[in-house]
DNA sequence: ACAAAAGTGTTTTCTATACACCCATGG
DNA sequence: CCATGGGTGTATAGAAAACACTTTTGT
């Protein structure tokens, strides 16, 4: 057998939400090969670290982001996707609160930014590739396990989560149907607290009860949009 | 940054389907580690190959199958899941035809075996996790891809397929809803040929038309059971 | 008082389910 | 002629979809 001489990395599509639109966080790559080119953030894995902690750790070096949800999304392998030699790189997907939209370059990075996902710039690598599982992975998860909530605030206007569905599924919603529909579900929490967006009428604040939903989960009923 | 000495495995869990169980393709280990203990046939991705390349070498090698239909499952990539050292390994999730029943312990394997996924005996590595995820992932995935095909001869009485399901879902299933459910997918093209069982009427057969399935899913008409 | 967003029920349509008898063949 | 598995239709119940007016607040 021929002498292996691979190196693994870990990538992160974290994906956030706000005003109306789905971004994700890219960074300017400060090294070759790519040099100040956009990527997907991420890096090699150490020795000792699992590829959960690899991918932590990296999004902390090099945006400063606290991610709020990661799964794997699938591993890239094909022998000549990074000119430096081979690299196997298991592709994470990541979700974050709003209030994560704070972010700054560090050390290992130029430069670090939001971008609408319908405005994306050119990427480094097979990142575009793995951008666009990432997006049909998110599209299709949101309608059948309750994911988007940790897409918005802990506690947020029900009109924030019907905007988020009808923007990731790009379709519209009648609120009426939509409502009942996850009221039904049962896993959210009417609080006592209102919020108001400078007109209208002020909208009660809900809460995404996760026990409750794990317990239906294995009282097997299943979330579905 | 410490230096990396990782070293990437395929394994490839292949299902099939005979006389009514599902069952699992596994090999008895020839060398240490775990020599003498039943695992997942895998091995190690050699320089120029792509992953499913090495899966599928790797599967000719140690069992002579030919496999049917393949997918990426998840990667494992604990530091210490292999005694060996770091090792991560790209699992697969595989399906053939019931007349790949007929294998053979080939050079790398010193024997390989069949085993109902109800009867399965001890596992090395941490292949009893892949296994457990990869049973998982066929019973969530036949309900809304059209994999089930795939477990099944070229031609197949609508028997078989109705009998797939029930053991796949463990649970009765209405023979009549079953097949008006299935013949309105439109994706199964009725043959003008009978197979007869011994006993009973003989069975019309029936093809399950590829093209016409993708045909409709890019026309957003999707599979559901 | 008006603009803007939140909140709420009923009717209709479609889909899923339950259910039982006749048919074709082999022995 | 009987045992065995194959093939078929209808009625009912439940879920999804369509649809519009009232309420609360800020200006």
């Amino acid at each position: 057998m021929e002498t292996q001489s691979v190196r693994i990395t870990v990538d992160a599509v974290v994906f956030g939400y706000e005003n109306g639109h789905i971004s994700v966080l890219l960074i300017k790559r400060k090294y070759e090969p790519f040099k100040d080119k956009w990527a997907i953030p991420g890096g090699f894995v150490l020795n000792n670290e699992s590829l959960e902690e690899a991918v932590e750790r990296e999004l902390q070096e090099e945006t400063g982001i606290k991610i709020n949800y990661l799964e794997q999304l699938y591993t890239f392998g094909e022998p000549t996707r990074d000119p430096r030699g081979r690299v196997v790189s298991i592709a994470y997907f990541g979700l974050v609160r709003p209030n994560a939209f704070k972010i700054y370059a560090s050390t290992d990075a130029a430069d670090v930014q939001w971008f609408n996902i319908d405005e994306l710039p050119e990427l480094s690598f097979d990142h575009k590739e793995i951008l666009e599982i990432a997006i049909q992975r998110l599209q299709g998860k949101i309608t059948y396990e309750p994911i988007g909530f940790e897409l918005l605030d802990k506690k947020f206007p029900f009109s924030d989560l019907e905007r988020l569905y009808s923007t990731l599924l790009s379709r519209d919603i009648d609120r009426r149907n939509f409502r009942k529909k996850i009221i039904n579900l049962n896993v959210l929490d009417e609080l006592d607290e209102k919020v108001s967006k400078g007109s209208g009428r002020p909208a009660n604040l809900f809460q995404f009860n996760q026990k409750r939903y794990f317990q239906h989960k294995t009282e097997g009923i299943i979330f579905e949009i």
